[in-house]
DNA sequence: TTTTATTTGTAACATATGTTACAAAAATGT
DNA sequence: ACATTTTTGTAACATATGTTACAAATAAAA
């Protein structure tokens, strides 16, 4: 089947060859799982009853406070287990909420399957640690993100980033002001603001979704 | 040694006998280190080269912007690991300062002998990934409450609950302005002056360090 | 008790960010 | 090429939070 290749460029079987991951599949019980887009693959404060592992499509992770205020946590596509870290600890719940971005397919694993396959390798259990443990970074590293920067120093980190990534000091944003004000946890007029802001101070040049850096000394003393 | 005792109390060897853990440390190799009040025991961006375990003493773990803001993420006391997700994965650098509250004292790993000590026992290993597991929920938490929340909403979470543990609605504030200012990542007058507006709307009554919960049902509706 | 240090309360003011609304521009679909 | 939808730019205004400074109250130390 198909799938199996797929599976294998997921972090969890990384150094796996195909014929031993197929062997593993065979013993142990799994779910093809759809969701259409806009759909809730797990719920804010749910119990995770095993694993979800993404075959196909996108989806995001999201919380949501009380008051109906929505942090996005990150888009996630491609070869990724979807909410690793619920399966142990003292806590299960979900805390946050995964929804398909688009219409999209995971493989899920029941939380007592899942514990097996790890018995049963020592390489995909060393994965997972690797995994989870990337999770905290992660975490750690969106926590600094959200609430030690400015909208400016967040504007300044991600001009940055685009041009080390594309190697060049003019660019396309890739994404919509909208969903880098998600990404940022702010709201859309004031990225906006902000980033023109920049350009008032002939930091950088904007022409719609095209941005030319300028002085890249001075946008990143920006960053907090 | 007594120490063993200490180290049973930890939530990695949970589940063991006091003879068994014995064993086990007696195949592997330990350093116990001391750190004088304020020193630093780890160091955001520096790598991991092993693990803590806290024997005595308190610490703090916090993060630091470029500009000196800095955001207070726990403080740890009593028999717990310190920075336990930074062993696995492909960033081992701390993302967090760990410096001593008070004199403290460690018993600390190799990052290849803590590796070893996992491979040697499955309750260990088990009760490892519970640990990480934590974390992440831990964070995705301090996530939540620092992002989604406003002041109001945090302190409404942090009397409620205090009146929730001691299950009296009359109770004295644990720690200082200053210290909730810290956990709460904002500023000292700006909670003071939030904490102040709550008894002008007569939701709570506070006479120094003493706090009365007056209206319980409209403070909760403070929280987002 | 007296002295000293810490904590709390408060005001005036600065800044950052959110909200709403709308027009202009650009992208997309037909 | 035209119509439709999405995105961007912008303004006016509201709100939340930070900053600084200082006095009053409280707690700790001598």
């Amino acid at each position: 089947m198909i799938f199996y290749e797929k599976l294998l460029g997921n972090a969890l079987f990384h150094g796996l060859e195909l014929p031993v991951l197929r062997r593993l599949l065979e013993e142990v019980s799994y779910q093809r799982k759809h969701y259409p887009a806009e759909t809730f693959i797990a719920c804010e404060g749910e119990v995770s009853s095993g694993i979800h592992f993404l075959l196909n499509g996108s989806v995001r992770a999201e919380m949501s406070s009380l008051s109906g205020k929505v942090l996005k946590i990150e888009d996630i596509e491609g070869k990724r287990i979807l909410a690793p870290a619920f399966i142990f600890g003292k806590n299960n719940r979900y805390p946050v909420d995964i929804i398909a971005n688009r219409e999209t397919e995971c493989l899920f694993l029941t939380r007592h399957v899942f514990l097996r396959l790890l018995g049963m390798n020592e390489t995909i259990l060393r994965n997972y640690l690797d995994i989870i443990s990337d999770r905290t970074q992660f975490l750690s590293d969106k926590l600094r993100f959200l609430t030690l920067q400015t909208i400016r120093g967040k504007i300044a980190l991600y001009l940055l980033n685009c041009s080390r990534e594309s190697g060049e000091s003019q660019f396309r944003l890739p994404i919509s002001h909208a969903r880098l004000a998600e990404l940022f946890g702010v709201a859309r007029p004031s990225l906006t603001r902000s980033l023109h802001e920049l350009k008032e101070r002939k930091l950088i040049e904007i022409d719609g979704k095209a941005i030319r850096i300028i002085k890249k000394r001075e946008l990143s003393m920006l960053i907090e």
